[in-house]
DNA sequence: TCGGTTTCCTGAAAGC
DNA sequence: TGCTTTCAGGAAACCG
């Protein structure tokens, strides 16, 4: 499940051996994996073909792909999503969906199972427009401080594993890094937002940045589905303390860890621990 | 506006 | 062994 320090990896990957890249030919083989202009493959092909990449940058869990000539490429990996950089007369995986391919003899194939995420071509600045431009801040950026994040929860009595699940609210945190956040906090997932204290949203947003930067560090977490633009797996997963530990003992306390569903997410942690 | 639920999708794992 | 059911989840749509 590619969450911000899954699709950071891949970013790097990516802008490391495209950025220069010039596309020759796309290819695409399930158009409704083309959100715009929606399951439009032949609009989408034309609009790439020939264009050059001047960079590839990440907000949230989107990857951005600027080309010359004003116009860029959103991709986002959804739960099951792959970008895959590979020579070009390499074979075509099973569930590739679109391929790109370039003067450099490299062809990048977006490979997706379960279908969630997507691709789109815009013509116009898409950092002005949605979903970048409602996105919340980058968890790793100055904007997140602990009193923003006391000022931003105040009133809401949404579950704080919902409220920073929120896209809108604070841009690339998933269930994986939710969790174990929360569990470094001591906070328990289902306490309302606005009941955080001070102290709280300090040690809230400090684990949060944590974990997210040991997560890059590590190469993401590769649970399932996530690799790396090169093929290879991350190894974040093995420093998880709680996410897909239910009924493991809690590595600080030794209790069994409980599972619960928030906002129709699974979520683990520990009901001796996390007491806040 | 807010918060909760449903939908999309397929493969792995669990259950029978 | 083989079939059926359940589960996983990001984001948008939907509903009250």
């Amino acid at each position: 499940m590619p969450e911000l320090p899954e699709v950071e990896t891949v970013r790097r990957g990516l802008a490391s051996s495209l950025t220069g890249a010039v596309i020759t030919a796309v290819e695409v083989n399930l158009p409704k994996q083309v959100r715009r202009p929606r399951g439009d493959a032949q609009a989408f092909a034309e609009g790439l073909t020939g264009r050059r990449i001047l960079a590839i940058d990440r907000r949230g869990k989107y990857l951005i792909f600027s080309f010359t000539e004003g116009c860029w490429l959103l991709a986002h990996l959804g739960m099951s999503g792959r970008l895959l950089v590979k020579d070009g007369s390499a074979e075509v995986a099973p569930h590739t969906h679109i391929v790109l391919r370039f003067d450099k003899g490299l062809a990048l194939h977006y490979q997706d199972v379960r279908q969630f995420g997507g691709m789109a071509f815009w013509t116009t600045d898409p950092f002005q427009a949605a979903p970048l431009v409602h996105l919340g801040p980058e968890p790793l950026s100055e904007a997140f401080s602990a009193a923003w994040l006391y000022k931003k929860s105040r009133g809401r009595k949404i579950a704080v594993k919902s409220f920073i699940l929120n896209q809108k609210i604070l841009a690339g945190v998933g269930n994986i890094y939710a969790d174990e956040a929360l569990f470094r906090a001591g906070i328990r997932p289902r306490k309302a937002a606005g009941r955080l204290s001070r102290a709280d949203c300090v040690r809230l947003q400090k684990a949060i940045q944590a974990v997210l930067e040991e997560g890059i560090a590590a190469g993401g977490s590769s649970i399932r589905d996530y690799v790396a633009a090169d093929g290879h797996t991350g190894s974040f997963q093995r420093a998880h303390a709680v996410y897909g530990r239910k009924g493991a003992p809690c590595p600080r306390c030794g209790r069994p860890l409980k599972g619960v569903l928030v906002g129709g997410r699974s979520s683990v942690y520990c009901p001796h621990c996390q007491s806040s």
